[in-house]
DNA sequence: TCCATCGTACGACGCCCATCGTACGACCCC
DNA sequence: GGGGTCGTACGATGGGCGTCGTACGATGGA
């Protein structure tokens, strides 16, 4: 068995495209870790490693929650070496429900802005 | 005290439109119970009765879902005589998260769609 | 006035889930 | 080969939430 071989065997666990239901999906971002992670996800140029996450959990919490994101449907993982990469599945969701991931993902964003402006005006003098 | 003024303030717990969360909104939505009540309203011409809905719960139970959509900022309710009557709050919610509400609605819908489809095909010989 | 209906309040119960600690396997680099 | 890092597995735990039953207040109609 090649180097490769066992990378991908290590993952599992992808629901099919047409499997992809919006319980999961809501259940999955209705927590603010898991929706913190996908904001980091989404607004990064590359796919990103695991371990470099801003995530306020411990590790074996977030494989929890890195788990219920793949079973969701809303994250696809690879192993890079012992790191793990983690992508949107854009056309899978687009397909299943379109428009959802986009307006999710905008309004993500959209709490952590307000969350930030928040912050920044209870520091003020 | 007028009937009027009586049957408004029989209701409490709408938020403001500033103060709607998408913590709340997806908590709210995440439940099968209160998306499919929701799908409901937005699905019919008119404001429903709380007394007029299909759902699968018993009424105590419904109350509790309903306080929920409201806590959330998803519906507003007000009383015409004895029976309550609901309706999304279209207009808060696209100042909050744009395009938010439709694609959920709009999911929900396929959702539904997709759930009856399943089941027809169960029942074909 | 009296009754039927609608919705609520409250307490109880059971289950699911987020979280953690610890121990273990896989992989990279020196 | 050996140590260090990354991620996982597993069990325990605590809290929150969906559900129900029952009892009660409010409203409308006979």
């Amino acid at each position: 068995m090649t180097a490769a071989h066992a990378a991908v065997d290590r993952i599992g666990d992808h629901p099919d495209a047409a499997d992809i239901t919006l319980q999961r999906i809501l259940e999955a971002f209705a927590d603010p870790v898991r929706r913190s992670i996908v904001r980091q996800i989404a607004n990064a140029p590359d796919d990103t490693a695991c371990g470099t996450f801003d995530i306020s959990v411990t590790r074996s919490t977030g494989t929890h929650h890195f788990r219920v994101l793949r079973q969701s449907g809303l994250i696809r993982q690879y192993y890079v070496g012992t790191s793990k990469m983690n992508t949107l599945r854009r056309d899978d969701l687009e397909q299943a429900f379109p428009g959802l991931l986009d307006a999710l993902i905008a309004a993500a964003n959209r709490e952590a802005a307000a969350a930030r402006g928040a912050q920044d005006a209870s520091q003020e003098p």
